[in-house]
DNA sequence: CACGTTGTTCGATGGCTGTCGTAATACGAA
DNA sequence: TTCGTATTACGACAGCCATCGAACAACGTG
């Protein structure tokens, strides 16, 4: 098993290519920033079809390549299942604070 | 001297209105980003006329607009200058360490 | 193989928003 | 009051982007 043949190959951009403008512009979206908040209340990693957003799975798959281009998202395929995980020692490492203070800011109001 | 009338009056929202959500839609702006990094950078207030920004005066106003509408910043008038200066403390105590961790991000990249 | 599941890709669309130029407003000085 | 300065207000426009539906692709199972 763990076969892992995506259709185009997934890529991620290294700590070195991460910008903080692009990091903030992908966590300003509501949609994206409760996927992000999802996937760091769950221990461990996070399949895409386990998302509870109010948006079709197109714009899913668009929201997770934002957030996977932005260098807050890792993606792993595993048969025909994506798990996505928190990137969070690469953030921690360029944008010290930044992902916790975002985490911890209230929900909403 | 110091008569204070400006044609609309400036509105701050206090801190129970600010959300994380405003907040980084409007620093994820590259000119906004610019605008917020000089303020933090000068001690005390900067005058609308005195940023270094590559757009034009009526576009200037615009950001200046939204970074007050997501609380970042606070206007004052003084005659025809306006000063504007960062909302440090609401900040740092509605969202503890994001405007740090944002100030203490690489400048490009 | 046939089917259902998972997720992506493509094209289209509507709305938001950053940008500008011009006009208008307020103030201070001459 | 007349001028110059500082800044805002008002349209208008173009580009971006979130959204969707439909079609496609890869995988697992019966």
């Amino acid at each position: 098993m763990n076969s892992a043949v995506p259709l185009t190959p997934i890529v991620h951009p290294d700590r070195g290519e991460l910008t903080i403008e692009a990091l903030l512009r992908a966590l300003a979206d509501p949609v994206r920033l409760a996927i992000v908040r999802q996937v760091a209340n769950t221990e461990g990693e996070v399949a895409c079809g386990a998302f509870d957003v109010p948006v079709t799975k197109s714009t899913l798959t668009h929201h997770l390549g934002i957030l996977r281009q932005a260098g807050v998202l890792a993606s792993r395929q595993d048969g025909t299942t994506r798990y996505n995980s928190l990137r969070r020692n690469d953030l921690d490492v360029v944008f010290p604070g930044l992902l916790d203070a975002v985490l911890a800011a209230p929900h909403n109001a």
